[in-house]
DNA sequence: CGAGCGCTTGATTGAGTTCAAAAATCGTGG
DNA sequence: CCACGATTTTTGAACTCAATCAAGCGCTCG
């Protein structure tokens, strides 16, 4: 499986930042036509609502890629936030230059894949919280992500799976007591 | 805004098939590399979960395309059943033979264009899903999809939305008395 | 060492489910 | 085109899972 830093060639265009734990990368709204290739750390997206709670929509670490492709095809609606949950080294490309630079059909038929692969990961997210239970949907994400658990806090685990965080303490405690 | 059907030139390699409403025309895991463009009528795509409850995963009217991508990315996990909710004309290609056919890059870039505007839509959906009440989402599904609600039946809108039938009914009583 | 943040635990509340049954609508065969 | 049976929607009562409210504990880091 080829990364998107690979496929791009994104040495050609692109600024490479440090970015502290907290750091925000990006704004809800702002410069949406960028692109953040994880090359070492941890980010997360993630929206706020009227009444201020945080709902976060993926985690990235080191080789994942976060865009935010909704303010970018659409104006209106959901708008992500994105951070540094760790410090971290975040290529930063413009997807405006990558279109318009031309790219061999080699390369459009690997972003392809990677965008086809994206859609399966929400299809099987959005399936999941039509069906399954917390519990069901916390055990999942720890099948799916066996190394975040240990690098993200809960209360943002349980953002993540559309819980409170006294749920997810509470779910835990019962599993922990029946193992 | 181009559809599928014309950025493939989609009559090279296809089956036109009629289907009577209530036909099932992909059940899960079976003949996962075929595509679906609706020309005419409306299908949807679903899970059945181990209780035997129907989870709605998207519709397609006239115009739009059902491909069950999951399936193709990943052998594992989820994979969806695909069916008639009307008399339907759908046009069939088969993505192997999409991807041996030689596409131009400026079909592979059209391609990225409908994916990413799919990722959209599901980034969307994941976001509504952890944050929105059922009545909120209910709404949001109405502003959406304005042409649905009169040719989709309740309870599968109810599974769309993640909720029983039951709850669907009396969001919409409440909503009738309050206007 | 203290202040603040994050996790846990418990009590209460509320949105949505489940179970059940009546009312309305649909669709099919005659 | 009508009538009848089947499916869908509505309504109501009891219940459940998770949210909210609130308090206490344990860490970490300044």
């Amino acid at each position: 499986m080829e990364s998107i830093r690979e496929i791009l060639n994104l040495d050609t265009f692109v600024v490479v930042k440090k970015a502290k734990r907290g750091t925000i990368i990006q704004r809800a709204g702002v410069n949406t036509s960028l692109g953040y290739y994880v090359r070492k750390g941890l980010l997360r997206s993630y929206t706020i609502d009227e009444k201020g709670k945080e709902h976060i929509f993926m985690f990235a670490s080191e080789g994942w890629l976060i865009v935010d492709i909704e303010s970018q095809e659409f104006h209106h609606s959901t708008e992500l936030y994105i951070d540094c949950l760790e410090d971290s080294e975040v290529v930063i490309f413009d997807r405006k230059d990558i279109n318009a630079s031309n790219l061999t059909k080699i390369q459009l038929e690997r972003i392809n894949d990677l965008l086809s692969r994206r859609i399966a990961a929400l299809q099987r997210r959005v399936i999941l919280l039509l069906s399954a239970t917390a519990k069901e949907r916390y055990i999942a994400f720890l099948e799916t992500y066996p190394d975040l658990p240990n690098r993200v806090p809960q209360r943002m685990i349980a953002s993540y799976l559309g819980i409170t965080p006294q749920a997810l303490s509470t779910i835990r405690g019962k599993m922990a007591g029946k193992n």
